[in-house]
DNA sequence: ATAACATGGTTGACACATCAACCACAAGGT
DNA sequence: ACCTTGTGGTTGATGTGTCAACCATGTTAT
C-alpha cells in the first residue's frame, strides 16, 4: 500500500500549511504589483508588456531595427511567440516587417508611431515601477530578490547556453 | 516646453539603471521559478494552475461541490473567467455543472476523474513547490516575502468590499 | 403592480501563449 | 549531384484571459 513515488528516491514529506502559506504569498504580491503596473501602462498607454519590451529593444539595442531573432533571444521568447505578436504590432502600426536582401531573415523596423508610443510610454512605467513596487521595498528586500534571482537563474540543464569559444 | 505630466503633482525621476535591475530580476526569478512549478505539474498530471486551483477547492471547502460564484470569489477570478474554464474542465470530464433547484445558481461538481486528478496533482505540486522556491529561501527571504504580501495586499480602491453589516 | 437595480451566469470577440507542423534556404558530408 | 542537418520564420489549432454585452431571476422602491 505505497503512495505513487514520484520522486526518484525518498518520500520528502508534503510540505506544511505555512509554507505553502509563503507560496500563495509571494505569488499574489507578484500577481498584484505586477497586474498594477501592466495596467497602468495599458490605460496610459495602449501598450502591453510585450509590446514595450520589443519597441524598447528595438529603440536601444537597435536604434529603431533589429532581426527578429535578436529580439526574440534577447526576450526569450520562441520565434513563434513574436512572430505572432509582431503580425498584431503592424496591423497596429507601431512596426514594420522587412525581409533582409544581404541575408536570410527580417528586420522589424520601428515606425514612428511606434517610437511615439514609446517615449509616451517610459515615464509611465517608470512611475508605476516606482509607485507600486519600489517604493515597497527596504534595503533588505532588495538583497532577498537579487539573491534568489542569482540562485534561480536559468542555469538551463547544467550545460552552457553560448559555446565557451 | 514641459514634459507631459502623468503624474499629478511633481515630477518624481524617472527610476535608475540598478531600480530597473531590481525590477528585472524579481520578474524573472517568478517567471522562471513559477513556469518550473506549474511545467512539473501541467507534465506529470496534465492539470494547470487553474484546474488545481478549482479542484482543491472543491475537495477542500466543498467536500465535492462548490457554487460557481463561491469558487470566483475564492480565487478572485471574474464570473466570466471562471465560466470559460469550467467549459473547459467539463469537456474534460473534470468537474460537472449543475443548475441548483432550491435556489439561482449552479453547482460545480468534482467528478471521479477530477477527484483522483487532484489526488494524484497533490505531491507532485507539494514537491515542485519545496524543489524550485522553497528549498532557495532564507529566513530573511520569507520575512521579506511575508512583509511585501502585507503591504501590497489589495486594499481595493480605499474602500471596504464588504459592507460594514 | 411596475419600474429599477442587483445577482449569477453565459456568450462572442479578441489579445496573448504554446505546440507542432511546415517552408525556405543555407551549409556540410557522402 | 544528393541527402542530411540546422537556422530563420510562418501558420493553424488550441488553451488561457479580459472585456463588454447579454439573459434570467431575484429584491427593493415607488
Amino acid at each position: 500500500m505505497c503512495q505513487p513515488c514520484y520522486t526518484p528516491i525518498m518520500n520528502k514529506k508534503m510540505i506544511s500549511e505555512e509554507e505553502m502559506q509563503v507560496w500563495h504569498m509571494w505569488k499574489s504580491s507578484y500577481k498584484n504589483i505586477f497586474g498594477r503596473v501592466v495596467k497602468d501602462m495599458s490605460e496610459q498607454t495602449g501598450l502591453s508588456e510585450g509590446d514595450f519590451g520589443i519597441l524598447d529593444r528595438l529603440d536601444l539595442y537597435g536604434k529603431g531595427k533589429l532581426r527578429q531573432q535578436e529580439i526574440a533571444d534577447s526576450m526569450d521568447w520562441t520565434k513563434s511567440r513574436l512572430s505572432h505578436h509582431l503580425t498584431r504590432m503592424e496591423k497596429r502600426g507601431l512596426v514594420l516587417r522587412e525581409p533582409l536582401l544581404t541575408e536570410r531573415g527580417v528586420e522589424v523596423i520601428i515606425t514612428s508611431a511606434g517610437k511615439s508610443a514609446l517615449d509616451d510610454a517610459r515615464p509611465v512605467v517608470s512611475m508605476a515601477i516606482r509607485e507600486h513596487f519600489l517604493d515597497f521595498l527596504t534595503e533588505q528586500d532588495i538583497e532577498s530578490i537579487t539573491n534568489l534571482a542569482k540562485k534561480t537563474k536559468e542555469k538551463s540543464s547544467s550545460a552552457c547556453k553560448s559555446p565557451p569559444s
